[in-house]
DNA sequence: ATGCCTTATTTCATAAGA
């Protein structure tokens, strides 16, 4: 089984893209962040032709996630319970659909895909650590934590794929002095990575492509992919009973090139 | 090294991305 996470940045965008990846790489589970349109809007019709399910959560301009699935997508949430909602403020924790309350943003689309319960997630970007959206960010790690662990049984298979925002570790930026005081390398941000390992998720590393890092985004300005200036904040977090399965996982670099690219690549992961 | 931003929208300018 071949389970794949990619911000593609604009589903529609990118849709020749994704078409041609989807029948290249032919993953049977695929995560999608930034599709940037509604639900009703998702190309699923495109999509189903290559023998996939859908299910999309998304709201417009900003955001936006979906599952592709050709091997079963049943029992789909849209967002999670408790998932926070932006309002400019720090932000408060709100349930999904409570009347009189901001709706969450969609970064958040789960379903269980043949046997694994799959997540696309989404996090917020935090923009600076003195924002209230960076304070967003936390509470959104801190509500998923609790709702990834309610998920979590004797033996689960469950996966947590998608654009974290956050760099593990220095070696997951090409160049950690130019990171300090910026999001996505905070101690806040990788604590928050770690509460979710401490549920017993794993990091499943992929291998690169070309170079020492597995880097899964560059930013498209000042020809950062030829310099390979890059961040790996693209992750699969799984439970043991998934990672265990593990039998190869790469960053497909190949995706990044050409005309017309996303500016993050997708992570592949083969599982026995 | 696979080219030096890109996206959708309240569009000929802006906000957001990370």
């Amino acid at each position: 089984m071949r389970l794949a996470t990619w911000n593609v940045n604009s589903v529609k965008a990118r849709l020749p893209r994704l078409l041609e990846w989807l029948d290249e790489a032919k993953p049977d589970i695929v995560c999608l962040q930034e599709i940037k349109t509604t639900t009703a809007l998702f190309p699923a019709e495109e999509v189903a032709e290559l023998g996939y399910e859908v299910a999309a959560h998304g709201d417009g301009r900003w955001n936006g996630v979906a599952l592709l699935s050709s091997v079963g997508l049943e029992n789909v949430s849209l967002g999670f319970l408790g998932e926070p909602s932006y309002e400019g403020e720090p932000a408060e924790l709100t349930l999904i659909d409570e009347p009189g309350l901001r709706k969450p943003e969609a970064r958040a689309v789960g379903a269980s895909c043949g046997g694994i319960r799959v997540w696309s997630l989404y996090a917020p970007n935090g923009r600076t650590p003195e924002s209230a959206h960076y304070a967003y960010k936390l509470d959104w790690f801190a509500a998923l934590r609790t709702a990834l662990a309610a998920e979590l049984g004797p033996e689960p298979q469950l996966v947590a794929c998608g654009d974290f925002n956050v760099a593990p570790t220095d070696d997951d930026v090409w160049d950690p002095a130019v990171f300090v005081g910026s999001t996505h390398v905070t101690p806040p941000e990788r604590q928050a990575l770690a509460a979710l390992r401490a549920l017993g998720l794993q990091d499943v590393v992929p291998t690169p492509m070309k170079g020492p890092h597995p880097f899964t985004y560059w930013d498209y300005r000042a020809g950062a992919f030829a310099k390979n200036y890059g961040m790996r904040i693209d992750l699969v977090y799984a439970t043991g009973a998934v990672a265990g399965r593990v039998r190869g996982a790469y960053v497909d670099r190949e995706a990044r090139k050409g005309k017309g690219p996303s500016d993050h690549a997708p992570v592949v992961v083969d599982l026995s």
